[in-house]
DNA sequence: CAACATGCTACACACGCGTTCAGTCGCGAG
DNA sequence: CTCGCGACTGAACGCGTGTGTAGCATGTTG
């Protein structure tokens, strides 16, 4: 898919090689990927170009505008993502743990960069990844639930979408607080964080965290019948 | 460190209109947070001026560089932390919620917004936020252990540090991908995520997740003794 | 060989940014 | 009253940005 070995640039025009245009404008488009995931998105088409080894003209010149390249990086990124997932689809079927499938092959380090840049930014892609996640998450504890592995819940699809959140909220918040100098050091973070984070996760998920149900119970109550319909909506 | 009240230092001066020097900077500062909390810091400071009613020579006759401004708001905004902690601390002691209770307050609005803007940017701010949120958890979870309240961890700090980047990662995940275009419907997007995510956290945290111990076993016998070195140690 | 097509560059333009500066206004002091 | 001083303004500067455009170099074609 990507040009790994001799596709270096070429200053002036191409000789033999037919996908010479083809090459430039992926070599651009990478570039970018990989500038957006380390600079984040107010990168200058000048460095992008610089990066990619060509004028910043040629860009324009090949998307239009910088909002049409990032586009184009949207699209590239959620197709590398969606072929990912395939690939690994038996291993991300264990747990919900395709992030870190993803995320162990070093070479994927732009892409998962990527996609935690559009989280920060709030994109459409990052909307669209989260309600993926989400939606495999349904399918994940509805499978869980039905083996008997995980309890079931009040709420499936709002215990999904939790899940979902916190987890990738968590790394978010992570990889903002401490972000990689080096998007391939995304990995070791990435690691790190797993390291930190695994055992309570594990702990929280099949210990709980309370010992009493009253705070639930209590909740459960207020739901179905609330105390106080004024100080639920003064504010809303 | 901080100026309590509103009494500062007045750098020359007559002490007739003896709030003219006070308010404009007081105003500006104001304007500055409520449009970093709004637009991010990408914010100009022309458009800050604007906000306050001054001009943009002013803004850098007071505070020398937008950084400055910037610090300042954030020292300000810290402060205004503090001080609605030492506010509401016995509420705070009930179960970690400072969240809610300083953001069911509609004119803190602003100050949470700049917050969760910090979080988005990963500056100093943010980071000392997040740790000052996680050491709080700290002592509630002790304190949670001490009277039963709470099952005990065997990393009680991870624990913390966990709870609070999941809680605060969720919640910053939340509003990213789905921003408020005026601050003070920060309160209405927090109570509408409270109201989805309230259910299935009270349930984690009281019923867990999984029904098998055999996750967290097969880990802490991994932790204790790693079946194979080589393959968590290869890209650290 | 001459004409054309095209991948690509160098340059230029307009714009918004943070910042600077000369100058005005209002007011207390001598 | 005059003076000085500090808050304050409006215009400008220098810079970096995204984006057009003219032109160069090269491969192809009649």
């Amino acid at each position: 898919m990507l040009n790994v070995r001799s596709a270096e640039e070429r200053p002036t025009g191409r000789d033999r090689t037919p996908v010479a245009d083809q090459t430039a404008r992926a070599r651009i488009r990478d570039a970018a990927v990989l500038r957006f995931a380390t600079d984040g998105f107010g990168a200058s088409v000048r460095a992008i170009a610089k990066d990619a080894g060509v004028s910043p003209g040629l860009v324009m010149h090949h998307f239009g505008s910088k909002d049409a390249l990032r586009e184009l990086c949207d699209e590239h990124v959620l197709a590398r993502i969606r072929e990912l997932k395939n690939e690994n689809i038996d291993h991300a079927a264990a747990g919900g743990n395709f992030l870190q499938t993803f995320a162990s092959a070093e070479e994927n380090a732009p892409i998962l960069g990527y996609v935690l840049r559009s989280m920060q930014d709030g994109s459409a892609l990052a909307r669209e990844f989260v309600d993926h996640m989400i939606r495999d998450a349904v399918q994940y504890t509805e499978h869980a639930v039905a083996t008997g592995l995980a309890v079931p819940s009040r709420d499936e699809a709002a215990r999904a979408r939790y899940l979902t959140l916190s987890a990738l909220g968590a790394l978010l918040l992570e990889v903002t607080l401490d972000p990689p100098e080096d998007p391939s050091d995304l990995v070791a973070i990435l690691n790190r964080f797993m390291a930190a984070s695994y055992l309570p996760l594990l702990e929280l998920y099949t210990e709980g965290f309370l010992t009493t149900r009253r705070m639930l119970d209590d909740y459960l109550m207020y739901v179905t019948d609330p105390p106080d319909r004024t100080a639920a909506a003064e504010s809303a």
